[in-house]
DNA sequence: TATTGTTATACTCTATAACTATA
DNA sequence: TATAGTTATAGAGTATAACAATA
């Protein structure tokens, strides 16, 4: 149950500031690693990617992850509310539904008191792929706090949702 | 020269854990906000809406910023250099290179040893751009660390950086 | 044979306008 | 008149294959 799979092979040391070019020769990049949004969209894509390889068996894209979760912590919610949540435009939203609808993993049901919504909930499928979702996403966790350690992990979480409040 | 405009409308409180629906009830979104991943994407697309008010004015992308960044402090370097520094696919920089150059800001040269390869090199006109593009880039770094304060910034910036080994 | 720059192309994400059915 | 879901569509960003010129 525990990962191990993540401690491995770290870089020991890098020169701080740069990148290394085919023959070995090195370029400057440290006007840009020492401001945040540079490292910051680069660690969202090794984030990202890492997640796609551990997510490949379940077939889960960060969205749908996201997606399943957030109808599973709250059913009976409707589309528009559900998008918004997760920032996800509304007319992006229903390819979205569509695609976990057809595999069986989640439901709209046009609701009694507002026929125009569709009240969202995950089907018992769609439950259990959240289960065992959660359990992979732990991984990622553990994999990341191999790296930061425990501390310095939530440090990041916390400073990334202050972050969040800036635009 | 200093910034002023960031630390001003700050939430004060926020559910911690919650989203405002349209009448008020909350959704419950703690399985993600409280995982690495999510806050991250959240993060970085807000430090890139704030990256694109910031920048109308120099009408530049986060990419393009970096790459006149990246030729600045490395003229010479060919195409293939600077878009693996960047992580940006060699076919994608090939119109990356088109605009900036029809811009007046950057320039191709064949060159003489190696006559297959273009050598990068901004114009005077791109390095005045690149000044200017630098403080703008500081006063995001002002209101970000208005936000974090110092020390939480440059703890920011060092996990972002060691998460990006994660991939 | 391998590499640099390039073209063509495709696929995903994201964004906007407009329709329909309900309210 | 306004809202929820939807369709159509357009634009970024990103990915791969293949070609010409050069090594």
């Amino acid at each position: 149950m525990a990962p191990k799979l993540a401690a491995q092979a770290r870089r020991e040391f890098e020169p701080p500031e740069a990148e290394a070019g085919p023959e070995g020769a090195l370029l400057d990049l440290s006007h840009l690693s020492s401001i945040v949004g540079y490292p910051l969209r680069r660690a969202q894509m090794a984030v990202f990617e890492d997640f796609a390889r551990r997510f490949q068996p379940l077939d889960l894209t960060p969205a749908q992850y996201s997606t399943l979760s957030t109808i599973g912590d709250n059913p009976g919610r409707n589309q528009s509310e559900i998008a918004a949540a997760l920032g996800i435009l509304r007319p992006n939203f229903v390819a979205m539904m569509d695609e976990l609808e057809r595999r069986g993993l989640a439901e709209r049901t046009r609701s009694g008191v507002d026929r125009r919504s569709n009240a969202l909930a995950l089907t018992p499928t769609g439950r259990e792929l959240l289960t065992r979702a959660r359990v992979v996403q732990g991984e990622q966790e553990a994999a990341i706090e191999d790296i930061l350690g425990r501390g310095e992990r939530e440090a990041l979480v916390e400073a990334l949702r202050k972050l969040a409040t800036l635009a």
